[in-house]
DNA sequence: AGATCTAAATGAACTGGATTCATTTAACTG
DNA sequence: CAGTTAAATGAATCCAGTTCATTTAGATCT
């Protein structure tokens, strides 16, 4: 094989110059992108290996997609459609929640490394990230939240989801205290007796979070 | 000015070979490392510019550490020492918790580079982490919490605790809707009333979250 | 129909940054 | 004192992202 690359092989070696048919453009860009991470993780998303597997040389992305940076946002913008928030409309605000939070969660636990982007970016450069946010207060509205304190009641969960999403990455031995074992009685103690469970132990701490912070919110709701 | 960098000045240009007196060392570099943080940012932290701020070559660095990610792990390790784990031996739990959790988020909201990292880092290698998590379990379990539910509580907690401190990174008008202004009445609604209460909108989300989730884990304590 | 302009490729070159390696010298060890 | 090891230097390597001069195709203008 001589060419291990993700998506559509390029038919025959390009010479310079533009050539008939459009081969570019941002969706084609971003699909690809998208691929490679699948195929390769993030550590392998390099723009080089983006445009090989667009049969292009890299600096042809340019003309597109003014930097990395960039072609990560285009990413999240896909990502984010795996997020669920028809619920706000038809249902409980608590189910909704609930079901908005867990998508979310599991969405960007597959793209972790897209999450200190997402949580600093403007939200103005995703018509679809405005929709999610309208979705979401509208729950919030329609249970007879106070405007004033919607805001802030979504940004704490959203948090919560990123922090999540992030330790979901993490090895599920990661508590294991190695060489210092033995000398942390408490601790080691409630390790074992929480591995006893046999439950995955972010999927755990997800679960009682989530219901500990969508209880608490609606309990005193302001 | 010819030597814009920080720490101490290299008396004289050092020829090759092992010097007389040892110039670094672990503590020494994990400092200077800090140092260049406080000074110029993460995205100033280079080998290069710790080495310089030390007066010496890049390359000597790795005698004495294996990759900058390790580095990064020893500036963890400094940064940590910030929160503050002392209340759970002596207060009752939600007060000890709020604490920990506000000096935790503020510590890593200066740090938030390293959120990725020790999220996914076995806690292992840092015997002031674990020394940690023995506090904070403990304080669970003097307030009488079963073992197996003790970690998952942790979790959550810290989790929320990250993603609050990245969120906290984020410009104050993250959330302007831009030139989609107009066309998300409840959204836009609900974001101006939070504005006008004058309070910074990170800091008001991670409030209103830590009391929900605080209240959420002790109402319902398994 | 040519002249001109513009968009979209190529490929070579540039810029850091992390890391490695051969070499040098000082200190320690037998 | 010879030999080994630790800890520097400086040059070199290896990417990755990005820029630039150049080439060519299609669109527009006259």
């Amino acid at each position: 094989m001589s060419r291990p690359t993700v998506g559509p092989a390029p038919a025959r070696r390009r010479r310079a110059g533009r050539p008939s048919a459009g081969v570019l453009d941002r969706r084609i860009i971003a699909r690809a992108a998208l691929d490679v991470v699948s195929a390769r993780g993030y550590s392998g998303l390099t723009m080089s290996a983006v445009a090989t597997s667009l049969g292009v040389s890299p600096s042809a992305l340019y003309n597109h997609v003014s930097s990395k940076q960039e072609l990560l946002q285009w990413i999240q913008e896909l990502v984010m459609d795996g997020v669920d928030h028809s619920l706000f409309a038809t249902h409980p605000l608590d189910e909704a929640l609930v079901r908005w939070a867990r998508t979310y969660r599991d969405v960007f636990a597959d793209h972790a490394p897209l999450i200190p982007l997402i949580a600093v970016m403007p939200v103005s450069s995703s018509r679809r990230l405005l929709e999610m946010y309208e979705a979401v207060t509208g729950g919030f509205v329609r249970a007879g939240w106070p405007r004033e304190a919607v805001v802030p009641a979504i940004v704490a969960l959203e948090s919560f989801v990123f922090g999540s999403a992030l330790d979901a990455t993490a090895p599920d031995d990661i508590f294991d205290p190695g060489e210092h074992a033995g000398t942390l009685p408490q601790f080691e103690d409630a390790l074992a007796a929480q591995r006893a469970t046999g439950e995955h132990n972010a999927d755990a701490a997800f679960a009682t979070g989530l219901r500990a912070m969508v209880a608490g919110l609606l309990a005193s709701r302001p």
